[in-house]
RNA sequence: UCCCGAGUAGCUCAGUCGGUAGAGCAGCUGACUGUUAAUCAGCGGGUCGGGGGUUCGAGUCCCUCCUCGGGAGCCA
């Protein structure tokens, strides 16, 4: 007898098959049982009738628990009161390995015990859907970036001090050679690697140590970061809303059945089309104090500021060109007003905040040395990125997408801990 | 680090004025031939986060510590 995927139950109308799975509930009503079972590629209510099944099973089936590793054959019949279509008439169920005392029940957990069972959690309806929209922006993204001819280039986990800002890194000892951090940006490699292959971009996990509390917040994320040579800010941007509106769109036309499961709302996302709303960093501080806010110019913006000014729009939005003194050392100056770099922040909307981070490069080199200087960093340590600007340097432009806050947006979820398998947070290391 | 909030049954929670510890769900047993978190009946289940104090008596009041959650800052 065939094993059977249930997400090719379709093609086997009529047949019997023999199904692998995890039962996830089960019903009995004396002379009728249903049991509803998962194998990752779908969900299968089987029927057992108990004057039809063989000889022991309505015993056996007696015997299935919660997550008990399930064999169950039977004919598979199309059935229009099945959530998926398709049903089976089971003939018989053999529990393969028994599951005991089950620690998620159907019903009530809060946070915390679901993520110290986030192993078992992972099982869920909701948490299986998240995992395949993951996936599937994920996969959207290579298929974005490959179609575009950039080369991604992967950058090292393990490095010196450097990145934005020094301190808040995670610190191990690395042989003879001192302290080795992890890394919270690929950006300074990624732009070394621009100069190679002109369009490139990495994804891999990001780390920092900041004792970050909120629902926007990981200690280890993933990070998509591209970087094009001979781009000015504009470009960026326009790329920025074309990738963006590409993986909004590439799961809206797959995942459907996850968003359902998910109860997601798709119109907000439908809307997510280029070109996005744009902003001045001055005009949005002008469009603050106009609301009553006392915020002064030359300050960042909060949490609270960016919520305000992203609710005026129902599709992203970029605030462009902030001051100076608020933002890396590597931003290029703005020709147009010394004062703010050539940088821009991507808003998502219905509150989800901050998915982009990017700019413009500052190209020159002695700029680029005093800004090192001038925020007290070591320019010993970032000689090799000077070096970029000494041999042949040249416009260029990148930005950095969070993966679980892109994800938890287009899933509507309320937490971004959700959007990834194993969240890493200040008081979670387990499991 | 700062500001809130919460720790009581396996889970989610209630517990009034300080007076013998409660419910729902889960589990177990039974009934039921189309259930979708099935329904109905019955049964078992407690270091009230730890320590100290007040009191005849503390889940409840006071002190202290611990753990966790939410938010701020930082940023993706």
């Amino acid at each position: 007898m065939p094993y059977a995927s249930i997400a090719d139950l379709r093609h086997n109308v009529g047949q019997t098959v023999a199904v692998r799975g995890w039962a996830m509930t089960t019903r009995s009503s004396g002379k009728i049982a249903f049991l509803v079972l998962r194998d990752g590629t779908g969900y299968l209510q089987a029927v057992f009738p108990k004057n039809e099944v063989v000889d022991g099973a309505w015993d056996r089936f007696a015997t299935v628990t919660h997550e008990a590793n399930v064999l169950v054959t039977g004919r598979v019949r199309e059935d229009a009161r099945a959530p998926g279509g398709y049903e089976l008439t089971a003939s018989d169920v053999t529990v393969v390995a028994p599951s005991v005392d089950y620690p998620i029940t159907p019903k009530e957990h809060g946070t915390a015990f679901l993520f110290e069972h986030r192993h078992l959690w992972l099982r869920s309806r909701r948490q299986v859907a998240i995992a395949k929209v993951r996936n599937e922006v994920e996969h959207a993204i290579a298929d974005f970036f490959y179609d575009r001819g950039f080369v991604r280039v992967d950058t090292p986990i393990l490095t010196g001090s450097i990145g934005e800002e020094a301190g808040e890194l995670f610190a191990t000892e690395y042989f003879d050679l001192g302290s080795a951090y992890l890394a919270q940006t690929g950006q300074l490699y990624v732009e070394a690697a621009a100069a190679a292959l002109g369009k490139v971009y990495c994804f891999g996990p990001t780390f920092r140590a900041e004792k970050s509390k909120t629902r926007r917040h990981l200690t280890e994320f993933w990070m998509c970061e591209p970087e094009v040579a001979f781009a000015d800010s504009e470009d960026n941007m326009r790329l920025q809303e074309d990738f963006v509106s590409n993986l909004v769109a590439r799961v809206l036309d797959r995942r459907k059945e996850e968003l359902t499961e998910l109860e997601r709302d798709t119109a907000p996302l439908e809307r997510v089309t280029a070109p996005f709303a744009r902003i001045s960093y001055t005009d949005a501080i002008a469009a603050l104090q106009a609301q009553g806010s006392d915020i002064q110019w030359g300050t960042d913006l909060g949490a609270d500021d960016e919520t305000a000014l992203a609710k005026a729009y129902d599709k992203p939005l970029f605030v462009m060109n902030y001051p100076k003194q608020v933002k890396a050392f590597y931003m290029k100056e703005n020709p147009d007003d010394p004062r703010t770099v050539l940088n821009n922040d991507c808003l998502a909307p219905e509150g989800y905040g901050e998915i982009i981070g990017g700019s413009q490069r500052e190209d020159d080199y002695d700029r680029l040395l005093a800004r090192i200087n001038a925020q007290g960093l070591d320019p010993a340590t970032y000689k090799w990125y000077l070096d970029l600007r000494k041999y042949g340097g040249f416009v260029h432009s990148g930005f950095g997408l969070g993966l679980e806050r892109t994800v938890a947006w287009i899933c509507g979820i309320p937490h971004i801990r959700e959007a990834i398998a194993f969240p890493r947070q200040i008081h979670r290391l387990y499991p």
